[in-house]
DNA sequence: CGACGCATTGACAGGGCTCAATTTAAGTGG
DNA sequence: CCACTTAAATTGAGCCCTGTCAATGCGTCG
C-alpha cells in the first residue's frame, strides 16, 4: 500500500507525525483531504483566507510571498513530509504567503475543525508543530542576518548549500538538485536579481565548482563554496 | 499588589497568558524565577545551551543575532507582555540569539521541565505559545520581504514606524519613542550602515518628519512616513 | 519552424558602503 | 562647575558592488 511509503517518508524528513504510532498516522492522512496537483499550480493564495493547513506527501511546493510592483520572494522551499500554512489553525485570517507546486505534487489538507480535533486526539501533534513552527523561525532568522550582512555571492553560495543539503541527490558527477530551479527563482530566494545570480554561477562554472543547464543545477565542489560562504 | 498591574499588562500586549484565569496567571508567575536586571545587561547569550524561557514583565529587550566579524543583526525588540527563547523548551540546543536589556528589566523566567508541567496544568499555554510563535514567523516573514525588495530609505520608514506602533507613547510635539534607539541599532534593524541611517534621518528632519536628539526619536509626522514606506 | 521563456553578456549608472575627519552631546571626576 | 573623556552622530569624498536596461543566444514545445 502506498500509504505506508508516504508515512515513512514523512517520519524521514519531518517531525510533524513523530512520536505517533503507524497506525495512527494512516487514520489522521485520511481524515484530511487528499490533493494531487500539476506542476506549477497554486496550492493556496497570498491573501486568501486561509482554511487549511497542508502537509507535502510527495512533490515540493514554492512558498512565495508577493511584494507590491511584481516582486517577490521566495521564503522556503517544502518537501515531502513538511507542514505548511499552519496559521489556518489558530488565526481567522489570509494566508500570508502563496504555494506554488513544483513538479507533480500530493498533499493532505485538514480544515481548522478537522485540525483542533486531531490535536485533542493526539496531544503529540500540537508538540510537533510549535517544534516545526520554531524550526522554520530559527532558519529564517538565519536568512534574516545573512540577508542583512552578507554581500550576493556569499547568500548565493549559502543559498545552494542549504537547498542541495534539503532536496540534493548524489550521483556519479556532482550533487544534483532534484527539482527544476531557476535563476529567478535562486535570486528571488537570495534576494537579487536574474542578472547578478547568472554572472555568478558563469563564474562559478568556469572554476568547475558547479554545472548546470536549464532550470537545473548540479554542484560538483561542494567544499569550495562552503569555503566561499565562511569569510577567512 | 504590583503583580496584578503586571498580569494586566501582560493581557495588553501579548496572547501568552489569554485564556488563563488571574488566578492561574499568578501561579504560573511564581513558579517561575524572577530576574531584575539593569540596562544593558544579557539575559542569555547566543551559543550558550538553552535552559529557559522568559517572559518580559517591565522594561525592553533587544534580540541579537551575531555574525562573523563582529556584525549583527536586530531580530526584534521585546516588550512587557512577550515571550522569548521558547525554543528552549523544546530543543536540546543553544540559544540562537542573544537577549540583551534595554533600561531596567523584569522577566520570569521557566526551565524546560517547569514549562512543560505547566503546559500540562494549563493546557491553553501550548496553544498560546504556538500562535506567538507564528506571529512571530509571520512579522519576520514581512520583513524578510521588505529586506529583499525594498531600498533602504523604504526599509527605514517601515521600521520606525513599525518600533512605533510597538513603543509609541504619544506626546504633544509627536510620537516619542519610549526606549533609546541609537543610529546604529536602526542600522542592525534594518541592514543597512549608521551612516546611511544618520544621512536619511538627517533630511527627513529637515523636512520636519521627526526630531531626534542623541539615542532618541520623535515622529512628528507618521503619515508622511507611511506614504514614503508605499510606493505609489 | 516559429514563438516563447530562460539564460547570458555588456554597458552604464547610482545607491549605499567604506573610510576618515569632525562635531556634538553625555557622562565623570576633581 | 569646568576640564576631560568617551561615545554617538554628522558629513564629505570616493568607489565598488549590484541593479537596470537592452540586445542576443539558446533550448523547448506547440
Amino acid at each position: 500500500m502506498i500509504l505506508n511509503a508516504i508515512i515513512e517518508d514523512s517520519f524521514g524528513q519531518s517531525d510533524f507525525l513523530s512520536g505517533i504510532s503507524e497506525l495512527h498516522a494512516i487514520d489522521i492522512l485520511n481524515r484530511g483531504n487528499r490533493i494531487r496537483l500539476k506542476s506549477g499550480q497554486i496550492l493556496f493564495h497570498q491573501g486568501d483566507p486561509a482554511h487549511k493547513s497542508f502537509l507535502v506527501l510527495n512533490g515540493r511546493l514554492k512558498l512565495i510571498k508577493l511584494h507590491e510592483e511584481g516582486k517577490e520572494a521566495i521564503l522556503r522551499y517544502i518537501g515531502p513530509g513538511e507542514m505548511t500554512a499552519i496559521i489556518s489553525v489558530f488565526k481567522e485570517k489570509e494566508y500570508p504567503a502563496t504555494a506554488e507546486t513544483i513538479g507533480v505534487t500530493e498533499a493532505v489538507g485538514w480544515d481548522k475543525q478537522t485540525m483542533v480535533q486531531l490535536m485533542l486526539d493526539y496531544p503529540p501533534l500540537a508538540v510537533n508543530m510549535l517544534r516545526c513552527t520554531i524550526n522554520r523561525l530559527d532558519e529564517l532568522q538565519s536568512r534574516y542576518l545573512e540577508i542583512c550582512t552578507e554581500q550576493v555571492e556569499q547568500r548565493i553560495s549559502r543559498a545552494l548549500l542549504r537547498i542541495m543539503k534539503q532536496s540534493g541527490r548524489r550521483a556519479e558527477d556532482g550533487i544534483h538538485i532534484d527539482f527544476p530551479l531557476s535563476r529567478q527563482e535562486l535570486a528571488d530566494y537570495t534576494g537579487t536579481t536574474v542578472y547578478t545570480v547568472s554572472r555568478i554561477l558563469s563564474t562559478w562554472e568556469k572554476k568547475g565548482w558547479i554545472k548546470s543547464k536549464r532550470e537545473q543545477i548540479i554542484v560538483c565542489d561542494p567544499h569550495s563554496l562552503v569555503l566561499f560562504s565562511e569569510p577567512p
